[in-house]
Formats: structure tokens, C-alpha cells, sequence
RNA sequence: CGAGCCGGACAUACGGUCGCGGGCCGCGGAAGCGGCGUGAGGAAAGUCCGAGCAUCGCAGGGCAAGGAUGCCUGCUAACGGCAGGAGGAGGCGACUCCAAGGAAAGUGAACAGAAAUACACCGCAGCUUUUCGGCUGUAAGGUUGGAAUGGCGAGGUAAGAGCUCACCGUCGCCCCGGCAACGGGGCGAGCCAAUUAAACCCCAUCCGAUGCAAGAUUGGGAUAAGGGCUGCGUUCGAUCGCAGGGCUGCCCGUCCGUCCUUAUCCGUUAAUAUCGCUUUAACCUGCAGGCGACUGCCGGUAUAGAUAGAUGACCGUACACGACAGAACUCGGCUUACAGGCCGGUCUCGGAUG
RNA sequence: GCUUCCGUAGUUAAAUGGAUAUAACAGCCCCCUCCUAAGGGGCCGUUGUGGGUUCGAUUCCCGCCGGGAGUA
């Protein structure tokens, strides 16, 4: 199983106009039904300097690379995170697998 | 031994598994798959200066406006940078720091104070007057202030004053040293010309504007068919075999991403495509010149190039237990942030021992 | 990425280099009233921050910090 990078502005756009959101503690799924798996990772600037993104930006991409077997089906994502004090691979891992199981309930 | 000063280099290291960007090679018509090696910094940061490069403007030269710089000489492609020197300030010292041209072109400078380059309030003294007072001289003393007719001593005087003299300061001229900034010495002027230019200003030198989101090139979309991207087993392997995928496991039914090739149809707009995009005032070693910044020559090295934006996760070993921090067109500087230890010096100061 | 502007009471603003930084509204305290409102008086500032120039800086110069705007 592997996923794509979502690349295209209007397509991100599309998401957070029309998407379907699932909350977890750590951070927010903005998702719409598709053929492939199809994902992209959103920090903005309050989270911190350049080194601090890409950390969070990493983070994420390895959770969801670890999650891809737990989507229920396929779809685009729009992965945001959470402000927060510290961001560890396990927490986002755990919230990931709840927000997939929201995902599923949900459809 | 302790405390310092100056300069330089580093800034977790090594191995394994999975994953990401780009390069080369192999298979393939292509998409793609596999292998090999490669992939952030000393500040990549702030965007404060200087250049390259690109587009627009512009015959050439001058002037005005606006902006920048400001001791001297050199280095450099250039600079507001660097080096060496001059002057000033700090330190016992090694050494460090300094926005440092012109006030004899002109204007301005609150309040206080009599007065801010000058106009006499008190005072001091002379003349006058019955007295109160008036006139004149005077910057020694008082008051105010950040700053008061250069400072201090002596002579001098009615009282005083560079009025005169010695020393110091200031200014001018001459001589000597230096390319110069400037330094040393001599003679003179009795001070006319206080301070402030990161106040206006004057003088000298420099500057066209915009910035890679600059700019250049390429026709795009829809539908259909075929193939690839996926999973499992197998193989040393890029080999071979089976299964399209999702909708709860199966059947029916239904839905369908993206890439390539071919065919058909619509039809003239500028990308999310390609170039710019990384090999250049480059880095390293050695030799020569120079106090030095730097320059010349011989030899060697190839060292990210993304485009929603690539360096991560897990495990093992070691210790000092890892700071500040992430390229975005490219260089030369400046400024700011930074755990820590390492190397060098005929370097400085103090103590002890010989 | 590039360009550019702005930081003053809790908020919105003002202030030729010159006394203790000025208004309005808000907050707190006091007076007035039997009580409240209105009214009157007072309090509330490291002028974002660190240096420099100056006798003196909110203002002039330099370095940081923070916030906003424009640009495909």
C-alpha cells in the first residue's frame, strides 16, 4: 500500500471548502472520497521557525505513511496539526488510527 | 600552576532495516521497476551594503533634485568591506574600542540668566549731585547655565582688562621626517576666530528603475481502447505465476484515481510544463612576492538543485549526552543567535620551584 | 522568496530636540446624594528593546524584537 502527495492548490482549496473534517486530540483530517490515497500535510506559521516545521512536517509524513493500511477507503486528506508544547510520532500515530476509525463510522 | 589576550578549525560519530529528492547505469515503445553512488550552514538567518545576471528606459556630455559615504595610503570585480598607518579613549600588560571632512559662506539653538559672540543686574572704580540718584569705565568676583570674552601666576591700573610678561592651550608662517593623514622643531600673532553639522547646510566622491514571483520557450481540453502504478506466492535476481481496486466476508449490482501510447472530436487561451538552475571573481595542497589585506604560478578536486517545496523513523555501539538553527538565482562582505570542547602563539600578567 | 510600513496609558489617537509626555473613552479611589445616575477631583506609562549623538531624545543615528500591508 502506498499514498500521493496532494500537490495541486485548487485541489486544497476544493478540500477545505466542500471537505469532511475529524477532529482527535492532536490534530484535524479534512477529507474528501476519491480513487487513490491521496495526502497532504498543512503547518502554518504559528508553529514556530523553518526547523520546527519541517520537524512537525516529518512527524506527520511517517505517521501517515505507518496509517496508510488503517484508511478505510480512498480519499484525499488534508493532515493539520495542533499547536501544542511537544510532538511525538507515537501521539500523532494513535490519533491518526482514531481519526481513521471516525472516517469509517462516519461514511 | 593560575588568570588572560589574539588567531584557526570543528560543531555528535560509526553500522544495520524501512522511507524521501535528484543523478548515472540496466530492462522497457513509454509510464514504470531494479541496482549504484549522492543529498543543508557557519551562520543556510536578518535582508543591512556591494556585484553578476535579466527586463524596461536611455545618442554623448553637463546641470538640478533626491539618496548614500566621509582621517590617510593601499587591497579588491565592487563595497558603506578588509589590511597597514595617523589621531583619540580604555587596560599594569598582551591588546581592544571609536558614525573620526568643513564652524574664517550663511541660518538656528528651549528654560534660566544682566548677558549665549554679547546689550553691565549686583559688584569694583572715576565724575557729578544736598540726598534719592544719574553719567562713564570695567568681564577680577557673584548669580544662572551643559557652556560666560582661553587657563594660571606675576606686573600694571582710579578700578580693571593679553594692557604687558613667563608657562600651557589656540591660530598663522617657515624648516625637517613621511606618498599622505600627521608628527617634531623654530619664529610670530596677544586671542580677532566659544560649542553644536547622528540641526539645516557647505565641500569631495559615488548612484537610471525593477528584481529569478526577473525573464525566455512550448498549443490546450474532452472521450474511447490498450498498457503501467497495487497485492500474494516464487526466484540469487530487474525472473516467473495468480488476482483489477473500493463499497463490512462472498455473489449480484454499482462507482473509479493517476501516468504513458494510439485514435476521434472541440478549438486558440498561456500554464501546476521546459529553460533560467548551478563550473565559478570556486575549493584544496605547494612554491614565489608583499609588514599585511592580497596577488601570480604548478598540480589536484567536482561538491544539493527542490517547486505545496526532499535528510525522517526504529535498533545497536561510544562519549563530552549533542547549542543556534534548514538551501530556494548565484557570489563578496556586514550584523545578529550559538551547548561544548580542540589546535596554535619566541603573546601578556601573577605565583611557586630550580 | 522579494518589497515596504508601523510599534506611545487597558483601547483609539496627539506631541519644533526643551519643564512632571497630552486628550477622549474604559478601570480603580475620593467628593457630592438618603441611594443610584449625571457632575467634580485624583490615580494608572521602562514612549517595543539595547546602545550611541546631544547640556537634554517619544523625536536624530545604528543593532535587535514584535506586528501589519503589497506582490504569482
Amino acid at each position: 500500500m502506498n499514498y500521493e502527495r496532494l500537490k495541486k492548490n485548487t485541489d486544497i482549496l476544493r478540500l477545505f471548502r466542500q471537505g469532511k473534517r475529524a477532529h482527535s486530540d492532536s490534530l484535524t483530517f479534512v477529507y474528501l472520497p476519491a480513487g487513490k490515497i491521496k495526502m497532504a500535510v498543512i503547518v502554518s506559521k504559528k508553529h514556530g521557525k523553518a526547523v520546527k516545521r519541517n520537524r512537525i512536517k516529518r512527524l506527520l509524513r511517517e505517521a501517515f505513511f505507518r496509517n496508510v493500511p488503517n484508511v478505510p477507503f480512498g480519499c484525499s486528506v488534508l493532515v493539520i496539526p495542533r499547536e501544542a508544547e511537544r510532538y511525538s510520532l507515537e501521539k500523532f500515530s494513535a490519533d491518526m488510527k482514531k481519526c481513521c476509525r471516525k472516517m469509517a463510522c462516519q461514511r
